[in-house]
DNA sequence: GCCGTAAAGCGAATTACATTCGCTATTGAC
DNA sequence: GTCAATAGCGAATGTAATTCGCTTTACGGC
């Protein structure tokens, strides 16, 4: 063997790319940039990274796996049914895909700029519904498991949506009205799926934990 | 006045972009090549367009239009609610979000990589979500207006969602998984608020069509 | 400590595109 | 028939990702 990659240059670059992807976008970040800030010339990202869309990735896939933990440890944390999930649709959709920072943005613009030869392993999307649908699962323990599964999979989908869309806007009011939209479906869900359990003589059910 | 705009030349490119964008897409269509087909230079169709992702705009919104037109009748024409609504989530997210031709994924990489300065219209958003608005709810007459919007903003990131991961997937048996999740969903929130009017003893709710 | 070598590092191509420029040719209005 | 606006076009321009060929460095064996 011979020279070796530097820990270090690695490092740099990584961090370069993190904080100008944040600042600017997928797009509106160059080699170039992400070069001169990690102190290198842009030929040398090429060692480090095979191509612009990877260095995407390895940035966004722990950003995105520390804020999905993190968010479980909140939803966990919840008392009740109507809590636990309002926080779960809350922080998955307003704060992380909706994430000012622009991450969830950049992703989606590398995703949509991605060609056919760039291979993105679903790895990451994978584990992120699982994530979401243990989330479900432990806040409604006798939901129907297709149906909480159906949940989680309209979760993800939203997700994507609700960062696709960061592009359009300019507030963020709509946020807020798809975490309004998501929760007010949800618990007519959680209210029929429950329903045989209990349910009132109006003909409307409730939860045993109000929120 | 002097010279005037030609429509056939208007026509041949806007004709020749439908016809690449559908084949390779947004990105993988190039200027150059729009204008050759068109039989004419790359800088005359800045004559007839002001910008790349104005064209993607001016091809996509007559389309989106006439499915969704389309599939108005269509779910016109179903007789049971159960129907209605699954023709309706079928056709608009597999069919149309999930289009093999690849206009929504133009749409997509066109609206990720569109710039802060690109101009783009919310009027055909509205109006799909409309549209969706006015399906739902001619199914659900009964229903909650709130929750009839909310389904169609949860329809619409559905969408977004779908088109979105079209460009990560090679089969497409996602979007089959995605529409049975979402009329699971859907059954159960017409379940629940249906469920006041009528419920059987068991607890589980039935409407008076069946599928 | 020295040497050979694989690989880091880098400046200069290369390639590919969207978009603009300056010029020529056309055509509609008078 | 003349004028003038503008369609049409070939050649820039500018930008960005990626590659190339060369130089320099530093690890492993001796």
């Amino acid at each position: 063997m011979a020279r070796v990659k530097s820990e270090k240059m690695f490092e740099n670059i990584t961090l370069a790319a993190e904080s100008l992807f944040e600042e600017h976008g997928y797009i509106g970040t160059t080699i170039s940039r992400i070069a001169k800030e990690a102190g290198t010339a842009p030929s040398n990202v090429y060692v480090y990274y095979p191509s612009k869309i990877e260095i995407a990735f390895a940035v966004f896939d722990p950003w995105l796996r520390a804020r999905i933990t993190e968010l479980e440890e909140r939803v966990a944390g919840c008392a009740g049914v109507r809590e636990q999930l309002t926080t779960l649709v809350e922080g998955l959709l307003r704060d992380i895909a909706g994430d000012e920072t622009g991450r969830t943005l950049t992703l989606v613009q590398a995703l949509a700029t991605a060609g056919k030869t760039d291979e993105y392993s679903p790895a990451l999307l994978h584990w992120t519904e699982e994530r979401i649908l243990g989330m479900i699962a432990r806040a409604l323990p006798d939901g129907d498991p297709d149906l909480l599964r159906s949940l989680a999979h309209v979760l993800m989908l939203a997700f994507d949506g609700v960062a696709l869309r960061q592009n359009l806007r300019r507030s963020n009011e709509g946020e807020d009205y798809v975490v309004h939209s998501i929760l007010n479906l949800l618990f007519f869900t959680l209210t029929a799926s429950r329903a045989p359990v209990q349910r009132n003589a109006a003909g409307t059910a409730r939860t045993d934990d109000r929120s």
